[in-house]
DNA sequence: CTGAAAGCGCTAACAA
DNA sequence: TTGTTAGCGCTTTCAG
């Protein structure tokens, strides 16, 4: 393996000026730039990675870090972490797959003192979440995919719940339904202070109230099960009920299901609108899924994106610190299980 | 942060006895070792990496390189990959993830030479992929998630497609199937040596004729539309089909959703069985798919430990320089969509 | 515009 | 059983 002052020998140069013709940190005559630069050429040299984290204290390395419990990522999860690992990559940077979510702190902390991370993205970010204040007191610049409770001060990219759960909302009471059911994330979750779940709620009950309609709202569990119990509650509490929104892909295929095996059919008994899906997920369902899009691999991008921004010496314009904070939004795309309400 | 010395100062040893209680790279006596510890306690030390894979020339990071194109990782990916960073994590490694598909050897030549990675990942393998004859020349160690056309010598983790073809295909003729066509993923998968597809393909031809019967292949395109088109193609060919064979999960939907609207019944009129399919997905399907469940997250964390046997210097038994090579089953899970052959 | 040299925070001989 | 010290391959002063 080549090194710099394998380079500089071939070059006849010092090593300094071998350095500086890679970071610009200094101006170099056009002649010798080009030598090195043809020097580096012909002997494939690339710097090493951990020399230059050592002296520069940059690492190009951003952390990732997300709970992996049970099954790995949903679709959109999973299309956050390749925007992000893409931006990364085009960036220069490296992207770094962490087990850390929000009560895995003990981890978080041994891997902020090892200095191994440049920055790190938060990911299924809780209402009040322990990562953030560590990440502070550790001083590693981070980007939520999320929010907490309260934002203010914290960068993050997250999805216009408000605007994604109204869209839907005035989608189905444009076709003259009155009597929908939300059915969202599980109890569990709700009470975890997980943010989509409860963005979603307080965003539907507005949304429906705005309209002088009972707000309706069915935790389910993330199961085909759980989208069949979640059905039963809702036609109980709701027995004329003729749509059905829903933030919760697994359960969503269970409330399916449950509506064929009931006879009732999708779309001209009940319409079933779905929060936040990607486009393979909608085109899984018979009919296809009328639904509001993920901006999916677009988040992990733009999180990378603002997080490298506040870490490159030139980005961070330390008079304005500014804080990014972007939501973004999910595209109503009417496919086939919305249609004018029966009767 | 606290570095090693201030440990040493604070311990009242040597820099280097610090270094030795870390590494175990030699003898300490109990009660210095205490001394040392409690010290690193008090400051909170973890050492440096960079600094660490400078000195050591191991960086504990591994590469998970994979083509990140489109729309990101389905289910069953997203489930190697987790698993291979939890893996890892376990193990005190991290997991990088990085696009790299079988033809962008550029970047991972690039890579390579910055010696970042202790290891590699290679997911998405062809047949006849490039990244393998690089790595080696690299001397970078790497174990295959998938199997090259001549795998000896080079370690994998793999799914065993010729049993799980064969179990499909025995759990369909024992119900008294003879009309059963395989939905195969796309002619470009084909074409481009995708390991799986072309596996599959040989190992449902085996089966099939080994009962006497005729192997009927349909590809499809990754996605409902392909699905339907696929179903059409199969019915043109086999109309008497009463068994659809997949592993190709967006198609299959539409699979489903092509019988469903030629009013075939599942599974009284055409049963369907999915191969290497996640159960989170199997459940998404009305009635739940019976399917081979994909190993999932074992497949990347068995890959990750083969991994790390290799670089460890404990396990890296030079001797026997042993190539893992493991196959990994599919268990079949009857679940609503397959019933006996009608008439 | 270029060079020399002092670290960055560790590991691993070498020496005792 | 422990200490001393020479690197690992870079970045970045300080000097010219």
């Amino acid at each position: 393996m080549a090194t710099m002052s394998d380079v500089a020998r071939r070059a006849g140069v010092s090593l300094s000026t071998v350095s500086y013709v890679l970071t610009g940190a200094r101006p170099i005559s056009p002649r010798t730039r080009d030598r090195v630069l043809a020097a580096m050429k012909e002997l494939d040299y690339q710097p090493n990675a951990m020399a230059q984290g050592l002296a520069s204290r940059r690492t190009t390395l951003l952390g990732l870090m997300l709970p992996m419990d049970d099954r790995g990522l949903g679709a959109t999860e999973a299309a956050f972490a390749t925007g992000a690992a893409a931006a990364a990559a085009d960036a220069g940077y490296h992207l770094m797959l962490h087990p850390a979510g929000a009560t895995d702190v003990d981890a978080l902390r041994r891997l902020g003192n090892r200095r191994l991370l440049d920055g790190a993205l938060l990911m299924e970010v809780r209402l009040d979440d322990r990562r953030v204040p560590l990440l502070r007191r550790l001083g590693i610049p981070f980007v939520l995919i999320g929010r907490t409770a309260d934002p203010a001060g914290t960068p993050f990219v997250d999805i216009d719940f408000d605007r994604t759960v109204e869209d839907a909302v005035e989608h189905l009471t444009a076709l003259g339904h009155r009597d929908v059911v939300y059915v969202n994330h599980s109890v569990a979750d709700l009470e975890a202070g997980y943010g989509p779940a409860r963005r979603t709620a307080e965003a539907f009950a507005a949304a429906m109230r705005a309209r002088g309609l009972p707000p309706v709202m069915v935790p389910a569990e993330d199961t085909a099960a759980g989208g069949r119990r979640a059905l039963a509650e809702a036609l109980r509490r709701v027995p004329g009920l003729t749509a059905v929104l829903a933030m919760n892909e697994s359960a969503l295929f269970g409330v399916l299901g449950g509506l064929a095996d009931r006879g009732l059919r999708v779309p001209d008994d009940v319409s079933v609108v779905s929060m936040v899906t990607s486009e393979s997920v909608a085109e899984l369902a018979t009919p296809a899924l009328t639904s509001l899009t993920s901006p999916g691999s677009a988040v992990g991008r733009l999180a990378v994106e603002i997080l490298i921004s506040t870490l490159d010496p030139e980005g961070a314009d330390r008079s304005a610190p500014e804080i990014r904070q972007e939501l973004l939004s999910c595209a109503l795309q009417v496919r086939g299980t919305s249609a004018p309400a029966r009767g």
